[in-house]
DNA sequence: TTAAAAATCACCCTAAAGTATGAGCCGGGT
DNA sequence: ACCCGGCTCATACTTTAGGGTGATTTTTAA
């Protein structure tokens, strides 16, 4: 066991050590405990407290690098002239992140079963999700839909 | 304390409950502990362990769980800035006059009955054409039809 | 802590789209 | 004259889309 392995899980002994100075400290209170006969509950809870403490910090210590990545898509390009999104569109049509995404799907011609399926989502989310896409952009069906996004740069 | 705030603290009510049926259970241990003299280190690391598998497991159950990362892998086609109308393509695709209007028509997000009314024709016309043009550009949906007739410069 | 918005899903019903088949009309070739 | 392709339309049927409503959960913002 090198420095370098402890300093890599200091977590780890971190919390080995506290357990080790906690039942230290408890072992003392012990004796005090016994001179309160059946006080083995409040013996009891507060150990569950405590160590139920140590285990939220340590589940928070062990799994704090944790990577948030939110990245909700990535194209490929393959050759194209100059499109440049319409964020300014999307905000005035206050168009949500899922919405946009269907919304760019149903431009590739999926029908809402295969969107469903794509996004992992129930037929009926995408229907909801289409009805409200219609309402913002003010149009009935979803050809006319990809017509006004694709006009107003909202879509590829 | 509303059933409502009970339901939305779900988390923290079932690690009360568990920590209730827990303590309970370690109440019959003791006991059991009890005929074992000087086993209250036992008794205190098992429950020290328990509390502390319990707080990660609350720990866990609090933090907000990722956002799933969703990929989307999009290709993007050529889109020349000035549209050249590719007569190959209809030609070998033998779209005829009529099939490449409906076509057109369909790009702009008309329904068939639309389509029908704006060239005098009746919706089964259109519907036959509509099948037509899927059948020769291999594909199901109106949304498909149009997606692919814009790549193949074929419709503007 | 609360309120609002976003996201998810369900059920029911209507409208539109799509499939399959058949048929009549018309104009240009051979 | 006859055939063929394009165009037109019909009937019948299946599938998909869309509208409306309501509910739950998650996320975000105030």
């Amino acid at each position: 066991m090198t420095l370098k392995s402890l300093v890599r899980n200091r977590s780890v002994f971190l919390y080995g050590a506290s357990l080790a100075v906690l039942l230290m400290f408890l072992k003392v209170l012990e004796w005090r405990m016994l001179l309160i006969s059946h006080a083995y509950e409040l013996y009891a809870g507060a150990i569950a407290i405590l160590f139920t403490g140590l285990g939220m910090w340590l589940a928070h210590k062990l799994t704090h690098p944790r990577p948030k990545t939110v990245i909700i898509e990535k194209e490929i390009f393959v050759k194209t002239d100059y499109f440049v999104f319409n964020h300014a569109e999307v905000a005035r049509l206050r168009l949500s992140n899922r919405e946009l995404e269907v919304l760019q799907l149903m431009g590739d011609g999926l029908s809402n079963l295969q969107i469903a399926d794509r996004l992992f989502l129930s037929l009926n989310t995408i229907k909801t999700h289409s009805s409200k896409i219609f309402g913002k952009l003010e149009v009935q069906r979803r050809t006319q839909a990809v017509e006004k996004a694709r006009k107003l740069s909202i879509i590829l």
